[in-house]
RNA sequence: GCGCUUGUAGCUCAACCGGAUAGAGCACCAGCCUUCUAAGCUGGGGGUCGCAGGUUCGAGUCCUGCCAAGCGCGCCA
């Protein structure tokens, strides 16, 4: 509708220009907006407040031409001109009720579109490094990164969901060697655990999951790991230093292989936990994407000899450099270190490369809100390897602060002292936790607090928008338990039966349902989806509150429930989009 | 110190690329269940949109400065 009434302004616009009230070369972007007050009517627009000075006329007089210009058509009954120059559009009543047939028509395609042309769009959420469980920090990114995907996809966009999986580098390493050291324990061998190392009781889990499958196969005694190793910082030696060298002590001990085995094993049990977890969260991805995989098979040297050959590499200090800040960074970055070693913004760039050569038309990046301060250094990259950087976005998502009740809970992954992704969901659900994350704008600083989230009150708002859709069910339920049935196509033929103005409220909230998810995916704001359900949810309680809807009159009685079905359709392709479920009675 | 983000009702948040009288929920007060689920509805109080300038027909929204909070400024990831 909103469409419609731009197309047939922008003729409007075209005849004034064959008139020369405007000039020829103006293109103006037209803006409709549906008005907020019903005495404005349904649209409006400020076009003519727009171009006023361009056509040295007054912003009253333009709009008095431009209405004049307005073509015929059957849907405006009729146009008025306000205030200092909005030309107000009044939609013809009937024709919102057709809604009620598109929706009864398309059942769940209602809503979705194809403004995105089948643009295929790369989006890459949560890559939490699979060095422990994923913890509620890691919640939000990923109900907000799966409800974006799902958006783009519904209005259009051809959607590569996507997880980088950093499996290489000295984390890991820190890791694999955590996981040994346990396992020593488990051997019975007593020693000293690093500071730096992971502490978490899932640590010790995979230990002693390795004894149980793997026997003694990997056991050193405790002298022969801890001979001549740094001491570490609460003995007053340097933490860093100290779990390097038990690195090195694990690699020499075990040897390649072995070392790689138990490397591997700690590093298939968490990330199998992580899938696990995403998925019971509802996160489905197309890929897993190693990062180990593009040090191994070259992409990371392809990637630097692309940037040397454009001149963007030189030596250093011993290091190898990128001109980053030619392209717009605060300064330039290490790519290899003196070492030799590859740093991780290295991979970066291949893995963006790598997106590049894929062939996506928009690459999405989501990340935590602190690694803001990354995002020039990968536009210089894409820059630097001959891309337009306009291809990639970048959403941030702020950490949710965790409180229980008024208490602030603290996390570190490195203590194992956090609340996990699973725990949450266990208490609140998987509902609730989605409906929570996603309810705020991303960039918004949040307070989660897990009292609030896990008491199951109706505080909650999830309850508030699945209640309306079971309150429908449950009226369907009494139209059979009454020995009634609901005939389709006479309700559809008595929708001018519905003339309250709760019905004529809910009508016109169901026709804005594909404008909100088009702006929702397009910018990337699932809270507005989120929002509409509850207003629509609210116009929904209203209605049911202010009238009956099983009445005696046969096709009135049709009518209403052709109405709320497609209310119920539509809260059921919202919470769908949010993979939230659509309860039929609570 | 520099950079990014944020600042709206007592609290948590909305406000559609600048638009007409800034809206919800929670909390508070007063009402509504012999009628389709009261996890609901109705009404009420509550605001110098952080502060000060500027841009224009019009600013919570854009620009500048200041104040405050969070985050970031490694040859870590």
């Amino acid at each position: 509708m909103k469409h419609k009434i731009e197309a047939l302004i922008l003729q409007a616009i075209e005849t004034l220009k064959s008139e020369s009230v405007l000039d020829q070369d103006i293109s103006p972007k037209i803006i409709v907006d549906r008005s907020r007050d019903p005495m404005h009517g349904d649209f409006a627009t400020n076009i003519a407040l727009m171009l006023a000075k361009l056509a040295r006329l007054s912003p009253r007089q333009l709009a008095e031409k431009l209405i004049t210009a307005l073509p015929q058509n059957d849907v405006i009954i009729k146009v008025e001109l306000a205030g200092p120059g909005f030309i107000n559009f009044f939609i013809d009543p009937g024709f919102h009720f057709q809604v009620i047939k598109q929706i009864h028509s398309a059942g769940r395609e209602f809503g979705l579109s194809q403004i995105g042309f089948g643009k295929k769009v790369q989006v890459e959420f949560v890559s939490a490094n699979p060095t422990g469980p994923l913890h509620v920090g890691h919640g939000r990114g990923a109900a907000y990164g799966s409800v974006v995907a799902d958006l783009l996809q519904a209005v259009g966009f051809d959607v590569h969901r996507e997880y980088y999986v950093n499996d290489a580098g000295r984390q890991m390493d820190i890791l694999a060697t955590s996981v040994w050291l346990r396992y020593l324990e488990v051997c019975g061998e007593v020693l000293p655990f690093p500071s730096n190392g992971y502490r978490g009781d899932y640590i010790r889990e995979i230990a002693w999951n390795i004894h149980k499958d793997s026997g003694t196969e990997y056991h050193k005694t405790a002298s022969s790991v801890l001979e001549n190793i740094p001491p570490d910082e609460p003995q007053g030696g340097d933490k860093e230093a100290h779990i390097d060298a038990l690195i090195d002590r694990a690699k020499n001990l075990l040897g390649e292989t072995g070392y790689r085995e138990a490397f591997q094993i700690g590093l298939n049990t968490i990330l199998g936990d992580i899938k696990d977890d995403l998925k019971e969260f509802g996160v489905d991805y197309q890929e897993w994407f190693s990062e180990r995989q593009l040090l191994d098979d070259g992409s990371v040297d392809k990637a630097l000899q692309r940037l040397q050959s454009g001149g963007h590499l030189y030596e250093q200090d011993g290091a190898t450099w990128f001109a980053s800040s030619r392209l717009g960074d605060e300064k330039d970055r290490v790519v290899v270190r003196e070492n030799g070693q590859y740093t991780y913004f290295a991979s970066d760039i291949a893995y963006h490369m790598n997106k590049l050569d894929r062939g996506f038309d928009r690459i999405v990046d989501i990340w935590g809100a602190d690694h803001h301060g990354y995002i020039p250094r990968v536009r210089a990259a894409i820059a630097a390897l001959g891309a337009d950087e306009a291809k990639l976005k970048v959403l941030l998502v702020q950490f949710a602060t965790l409180y229980r009740g008024d208490e602030k809970v603290q996390m570190s992954t490195r203590s194992g002292e956090f609340v996990t992704l699973r725990q949450l969901r266990n208490e609140v659900g998987k509902d609730a936790a989605r409906f929570f994350y996603v309810m705020r704008r991303s960039e918004q600083h949040m307070d989660f607090d897990l009292k609030l989230a896990t008491s199951h009150s109706n505080e909650n708002p999830v309850y508030y928008v699945q209640y309306a859709h079971a309150r429908v069910c449950s009226v369907l339920r009494q139209l059979t338990e009454k020995g009634l049935e609901r005939n389709l196509q006479r309700g559809l033929d008595s929708l001018d039966l519905l003339i309250e103005e709760h019905e004529v409220n809910l009508v016109t909230s169901l026709g804005q349902y594909p404008e909100v998810l088009e702006r929702a995916a397009l910018q990337h704001e699932p809270h507005q989806l989120i929002q509409f359900l509850r207003e629509l949810a609210n116009e929904f309680h209203t209605y049911y509150n202010a009238h009956q809807f099983l009445v005696d009159d046969a096709r009135l009685r049709d009518a209403r429930l052709n109405l709320v079905c497609a209310v119920k359709q539509v809260l059921a392709n919202g919470l769908g989009l949010l993979n939230i479920t659509s309860p039929e009675s609570m």
